[in-house]
DNA sequence: ATCTGTGTATTTTTT
DNA sequence: ATACACAGAT
């Protein structure tokens, strides 16, 4: 089958869908409820380009994880030949970071380094010194604060004003602190998420620089669309004149108003990209009509009116079920006892997904598992760059790769014993004076390193040697600091991390460079958990609802679903993060295929909460909870709260009030 | 003065 | 799982 017929690529696809996926139009937004067949949507328009002559290379997609770019990369892929492999399919930190690096003379920033969050942590709390707050702030709220309005792009005062309306902060200091942060970043040549956006979207304000990258695609298609930001929206404006978008999302999806994304923008769309043509998508493919008939009086209870109402093609099945429990650890038992229940009835680990609102709350069903051999991958848990013991051995590249990486540099040499950040301070110290004098970076490490053991020179040493081969760097240092790790982690499962630090030396092989390595995996993270022998073989997925765009399984366990949580308390007092929070249990409903189980706890505590900051929206939420006015018709309810027996009374002759001598006999004190 | 070890607190959500 | 504060060791 050389020429797959049109009936190949949109044989399976319904009028609604082929009428998206052929779309003549320049530009187009695709509107596509849950369930709706985004992914296929977006598949088949590949398709449909690749067949229509486009070059793989000239298609770039847009996604929001490493994972859904995986997905839409060997879905593509499918029957078809090679040629499609090299559709790229990337996050827009990817792209932006593979743009940048791909033309040094246009961007800039060679040899600069990407920090995650938690060096950049490392690198505001060096900048605020002994007491690491600025005017009562942490470290951690500072960084969030910058963030929010690099992505939202505003000014710091009025990013102050939207994030700390209700706190009396000198703007000024909060000013000078990020300036000497700015300052120290760029001595250090670090660059930040954001950074690494903002200096894409810098260059594309140039209309001769946007021209020439809009000039590589035929067609960017961004995926997600609801949860694009001001700041990314800042790289598409300058390219529409240049190539074409083809945009998916659904409003009632967004959940990441945090980092800036407001769902509203999506309704702006045709304002915004002229002659963008707007289509939409309605008939869901994946739940019975029970679950979207919760899921649709979820939405319909916002005031912010969605207009939407999925319809199942696959028709009717079991109401959604809400058991309520005493504990947690009730409610995570018997989760782990239905899905046990089901494997002996033949059904796959993989039937089922459990959604958590928190990594948090996800320890709690993990323990679970793990107690009763479960096997399950976590989305959402600990992510291998971000685990201490490959930080500690990373550090050790990065000061191969960039000599001025002052936090790699403090964590590498404050892993020798007997050295603390004072000693490794002054070392760093040497280590800059030299480079000041003029001496080379390996010079200069010879000097800083003079007073340290041996090992960690000619370690450091053989590392620059090997960096050709990622690889083989990684194993040099891991073997150069497997003595001090060992030690270090001795009572913290120091099996387990080596096997890590393997894993690490795998997903370096083919790197080209040691930053390239580093870049790619602080870009696009890996959970260690997907790095783990369960991942190749029938499992369970616990996944966060954040880390869950995108999944669905036959069941669907929703944890947590308790007032307190579904408006999470921190949300109260503001309408749009309560409506965020509505949208986040929405993701989380839409999961399910057959079989939506919602768990809760301590059901009955009501939730008071003002709401609005003094606006016409403004009022008193006597009970802030999604499910206090959830008609019963529509889920079957099922407790499992034990009733306790009464305690019997006593006896009247015993009622009497006693009081009892409660002093100390001193007994003889002579 | 500096480092190491222990106990306690703390966590929305992610690139 | 990690950050921070504090006490004790060298």
């Amino acid at each position: 089958m050389a020429e797959a017929g049109v009936d190949g690529v949109l044989g399976h696809l319904n009028p609604a869908q082929r009428e998206a996926v052929l779309t003549g139009a320049s530009h187009n937004l695709i509107l596509a409820g849950a369930g709706t067949g985004k992914t296929t949507t977006i598949v088949a328009r590949v398709r449909h380009l690749l067949r229509q002559g486009v070059p793989p290379e000239r298609i770039l997609a847009i996604t929001f994880t490493r994972r859904a770019a995986a997905e839409i990369r060997s879905r593509v892929q499918g029957d078809l030949a090679g040629a499609s492999s090299s559709v790229a399919a990337m996050t827009f930190h990817g792209w932006a970071m593979r743009e940048v690096r791909g033309a040094p003379d246009v961007f800039g920033y060679e040899g600069w380094s990407v920090l995650d969050a938690e060096d950049q942590l490392q690198v505001m709390r060096g900048v605020l010194g002994r007491g690491k707050r600025v005017e009562g702030l942490k470290a951690a709220q500072i960084v969030d604060l910058l963030s929010f309005a690099h992505n939202t792009r505003r000014t710091l005062a009025a990013a102050i004003q939207a994030k700390l309306p209700d706190l009396d902060v000198d703007p000024k200091a909060i000013g000078a602190a990020v300036r000497a942060y700015e300052q120290r970043k760029t001595e250090r040549k670090y660059l930040t998420y954001d950074d690494i956006l903002r200096v894409f979207a810098a260059r594309l304000a140039d209309d001769a620089v946007a021209a020439w990258v809009g000039s590589h695609y035929d067609e960017i298609l961004i995926d997600e669309m609801q949860d694009t930001n001001p700041l990314q929206w800042q790289i598409i404006d300058p390219l529409v004149p240049h190539t074409r978008f083809y945009c998916v999302g659904d409003d009632a999806q967004s959940i990441y108003g945090f980092r800036g994304a407001d769902f509203a923008s999506i309704h702006s769309f045709s304002d915004r990209v002229p002659g963008a043509r707007v289509l939409k998508l309605e008939d869901n493919y994946r739940s019975t009509q029970e679950i979207l008939d919760l899921s649709n009086w979820l939405l319909a209870e916002s005031p912010l009116g969605y207009d939407k109402k999925l319809r199942a093609v696959r028709g009717k099945g079991a109401k959604p079920e809400l058991h309520s429990f005493e504990t947690p650890q009730d409610e995570a038992g018997f989760i782990a006892a239905e899905m046990m229940r089901a494997h002996r009835d033949e059904l796959p680990w993989a039937t089922h997904l459990v959604l958590v609102r928190t990594n948090w709350s996800g320890r709690a069903i993990e323990a679970r598992l793990v107690e009763n051999d479960i096997p399950y991958v976590f989305f959402g848990g600990v992510k291998l760059l971000e685990s201490a013991h490959v930080r500690d051995v990373l550090s050790a590249l990065r000061v191969v790769a960039n000599p001025d990486d002052e936090v790699a540099w403090m964590r590498l040499l404050t892993l020798v014993p007997r050295v603390g950040d004072v000693t490794a301070a002054r070392a760093f110290d040497s280590f800059l004076t030299a480079r000041g004098d003029g001496a080379s970076a390996r010079e200069a490490r010879g000097l800083a390193l003079a007073g340290m053991p041996a090992w960690l020179k000619a370690g450091l040493d053989a590392i620059e040697q090997a960096a050709a081969r990622v690889d083989d760097a990684v194993g040099r240092a891991a073997a150069m600091l497997q003595p001090v790790l060992a030690h270090k982690y001795r009572n913290e499962n120091w099996d387990a991390r080596a096997r890590d630090l393997v894993h690490v030396e795998r997903l370096a092989a083919s790197r080209a460079s040691i930053l390239e390595f580093l870049e790619e995996y602080i870009l696009s993270p890996v959970f260690t958990s997907e790095l783990e022998p369960e991942s190749q073989q029938d499992h369970v997925i616990v996944s966060t609802v954040h880390s869950a765009k995108g999944l669905e399984r036959d069941w669907a366990f929703c944890a947590g679903i308790s007032a307190g949580s579904y408006p999470s308390a921190r949300s109260l007092g503001d309408v749009d993060e309560l409506e965020e929070e509505r949208r986040v249990l929405y993701v989380a409903l839409t999961r399910a295929r057959d079989r939506l189980v919602m768990t809760r706890t301590a059901a009955h505590t009501p939730v008071r909460a003002w709401v609005g900051s003094g606006g016409a929206a403004a009022g008193f939420v006597e009970d802030a909870y999604f499910f206090n006015t959830l008609p019963e018709r529509l889920v079957e309810e099922v407790p499992h709260v034990v009733a306790r027996p009464a305690r019997p009374a006593p006896p009247p002759g015993l009622s009497a009030p006693a009081e009892v001598d409660l002093s100390i006999d001193l007994g003889d004190l002579d």
